[in-house]
DNA sequence: GACAATATCAAACGATTGATTAACATGGGT
DNA sequence: ACCCATGTTAATCAATCGTTTGATATTGTC
């Protein structure tokens, strides 16, 4: 559940510390003082380990790509289209992948502080992404665009790559718009614990999504 | 299209600089200085006119707010839930919501700088608002939330309230998500001028809100 | 034990930050 | 002519920024 290295060496324990406080204020907010001070360490040692703040930031989004890069990775893979019983496995990898997507994303919030934080820190990154930094997340966010194309492909080989495009940003963008705007959700139900049954949540999203993208076997009549 | 005075006078050129600048750089990483310079004015003003640069930023987040109030306030108010004809002027509402909502947010790429800025401030200080100044972005957002939900109860009368909500976070998430994530959007697809047929896309965001939301009328099978 | 490489430290660097000050201009009000 | 309120300015404030420096531990090697 942790880090790598559980020895905790200083550059490790300045990562970590890196996570949480450029979540809280952002590059420009948080200083590497005060991130020395979270991780016990010398300030002079971010110069030292990562050659300035701008290396000490890109080490650590490394290490949360490093630690995040399996999830997609567990799904099974599903045959290619036309292959026999291709579609009902794409049906099955299309619910795993909104199941483990929101689960990485918004599951995490009991439980490590360091993971919260971490997305967090890739949420902001994903919306205004730090110029020398941009490569390295679009090298991370390939396998699950990839993966979900797949199987938009096999459930509508109807449509057209526009369109494909278009139905995987809408499913991807109401799970990250979830998690981003959990804050202001919150306020606006006026409950801050908002999301009770997190089961309920992600079913919702299964079924919005297949419905969406326009899938027959979810329409069986909502209302009956 | 511009704002509301005219005279440009050294308070409205501030704010009108600081929604460029705070855009660009976020609240820590805009100087007051580089804030001044850019509305040709003395950095000293900023303490004068906002009482520093938290207040200048409260102010930049009202005229954005006082700017934007008014496009939601122009769509048809649908009558309640039961009455003849409610169930086709919400599917009407509806979709001329996701549109509105969809234009402000997207369609102002193009044309006015300072409007594009705004909506890039206004996007951050929804996913992580400034303490401040989320009782303000509440106020404004209610407005949005209170239509859309009127058209959902109307056409699902059978969900109960938080089946209801999940709903309209969906549909608000995929639009919001899309204007978000533009610039990754861009660097996936390798396009750099992607949304070149802004319309193909709003309708796909109409037909998949309207089949995500369940509504019958939208499912004859696209497939046929 | 001597040596060199690697880590860590306190201290100080110059630059920049937001805020403050005092002087100065401007324009009615009397 | 005098006064006061309103803007505006350059100069300066203390604080903090990221970085650099030189000295000091720590470690492994011969």
């Amino acid at each position: 559940m942790t880090f790598p290295e559980l020895p905790h060496d200083t550059r490790s324990r300045l990562i970590e510390s890196a996570i949480l406080t450029f979540a809280a204020k952002g590059f420009d907010g948080a200083g590497i003082r005060e991130i020395a001070k979270g991780a016990n360490a010398n300030s002079a040692l971010v110069a030292y380990h990562f050659c300035g703040k701008e290396g000490l930031y890109r080490e650590t989004l490394k290490a949360i790509f490093a630690r995040k890069s399996c999830v997609v990775s567990e799904l099974a893979t599903i045959p290619p289209a036309g292959t026999p019983g291709a579609r009902q496995a794409a049906l099955q990898g299309f619910q795993d992948y909104i199941r483990a997507f929101f689960t990485e994303l918004v599951s995490c919030l009991g439980s490590d502080p360091i993971d919260e934080a971490a997305m967090v820190l890739m949420a902001r990154e994903m919306q205004a992404p730090r110029p020398a930094s941009a490569p390295l997340l679009l090298e991370h966010l390939k396998p699950y665009v990839d993966h979900l194309t797949h199987c938009l492909q096999v459930l509508r080989p109807d449509l057209d790559e526009d369109a494909l495009f278009a139905m995987g940003v809408s499913i991807q963008g109401q799970i990250i718009h979830f998690k981003n705007s959990l804050g202001i959700i919150r306020l606006i139900r006026g409950n801050p614990a908002y999301p009770e049954d997190l089961e309920k949540v992600i079913r919702h999203h299964i079924d919005f999504s297949l419905r969406g993208l326009g899938v027959p076997e979810a329409f069986p009549q909502p209302r009956h």
